[in-house]
DNA sequence: TCGTATTTTGACCAGATGGTCAACGATTGG
DNA sequence: CCAATCGTTGACCATCTGGTCAAAATACGA
């Protein structure tokens, strides 16, 4: 087995990158428990003994695969920045979870299943870590009300809604492909031009004065 | 087994009614494939060769479970009327789809489980009568720009929006259990008035001018 | 009450799946 | 060039799972 001591090896770097890169793809799609260890062997080119000499079991793949994707998908909440014109701040948030979305599908889908099983595997992350991030964020949303520069209303639900929107086009997305008329390519900028255009307006509240 | 041709029996009917009600509990938490014939059983107090008398494949339960929900899914949008105020009608169809996910989530997990691998079933039903009804609904919504009463995007974003939000509290219930430090019993209020404030607000176009 | 149609179930089967292992192959440091 | 370590794999196993079946139990009309 791969040395628990010795560092690792160039090989097992790399095998083990590529292993995750694949399994990110199965688990997004078929979920854990519909994935097979035979379908991200082969999404890997390799066989499935040699997959498990890598991770020693498929639950350890999946941790694996969740671990190194949670960090990218929360990243850009952290850089809502207190100082900032709210309605900026928040527009570049939007924009940088939606083009999230459209860039890394595989992963808004792999959060979507694994919350959908009620979320066994990083319940305990959430609980903690991501909480602590989410209230010091709200709590800034609670700064911008106070001051009357956007409306008032319970802050955690506007992070609801720019999540659930913003990743409903990569977990809905066969639904939105069967629905919409519009070529493909303006699809994200119409949603850009949604959010922009009654979401951020509707935020403003009494005091704010737009940045020039 | 249950004879195709005869009418059915009294018993048909409630055992069949019985094994679809807890199939709905079972895939909406696990999803097509994560679901065992076994697990459904057990939920309906049935042996599993019971229940396959009843249906012939767990496909079939599937199917049964689907089209059963899927109506009373899509049932608030048929009632978005054209000749009623555009912002009350659209609050209506925000508070109906809110209650719902609230009342029956076990339907939008379900959903949401189908949407996510790539909607193998109700696929072809999407694309067909689903869309006839969002095309006639986006028209609605086109006309009430046109007259300047709501604000100019693309309309399918606010279905969308609308969807995506208020499904989160559902499909998501495990993450925003794990998230909000506010009592559960104003979460759905407190969403609804963030709604209210922000999203119908967001809406009004130039030409608006309330209902009294 | 009797006979027929319906319902229920335990035993069983075939295929899929997660995981193991011994043996073979490739690398690499000395 | 050698030996020790690392990497790879086909064969294999135990378990799970969807589905079948014959036989037993029950319901029901006449």
């Amino acid at each position: 087995m791969p040395s628990p001591e010795r560092k690792r090896t160039r090989i097992q770097a790399e095998k083990e990158r590529r292993i995750v890169a694949s399994a990110l793809d199965v688990f997004s799609m078929y979920g854990f428990r519909g994935s097979t260890v035979d379908q991200i062997a082969t999404a890997t080119a390799m066989s499935k003994a040699n997959v498990l000499y890598y991770f020693k079991s498929k639950a350890d793949i999946y941790l694996a695969v969740l671990e190194e994707t949670l960090q990218d998908w929360l990243n850009p909440l952290t850089e809502l920045d207190p100082s900032g014109d709210p309605i900026i701040e928040i527009q570049r948030y939007i924009r940088a979870k939606l083009a999230l979305s459209q860039s890394s599908p595989a992963a808004s889908r792999l959060f979507a299943n694994e919350i959908l099983q009620g979320a066994p595997v990083i319940g305990p992350y959430l609980r903690t870590e991501v909480k602590q991030l989410v209230d010091q964020k709200t709590q800034i949303l609670s700064g911008w009300m106070a001051s009357g520069e956007i409306k008032r209303f319970e802050p955690i639900h506007l992070l609801f809604m720019i999540w659930s929107t913003t990743q409903h086009y990569a977990d809905f997305a066969t639904q939105i492909a069967a629905l919409q008329s519009a070529p493909d390519s303006t699809l994200y900028n119409d949603a850009n031009h949604f959010f922009d255009t009654v979401l951020l307006e509707g935020l403003k509240g009494p005091n704010y004065s737009a940045v020039t």
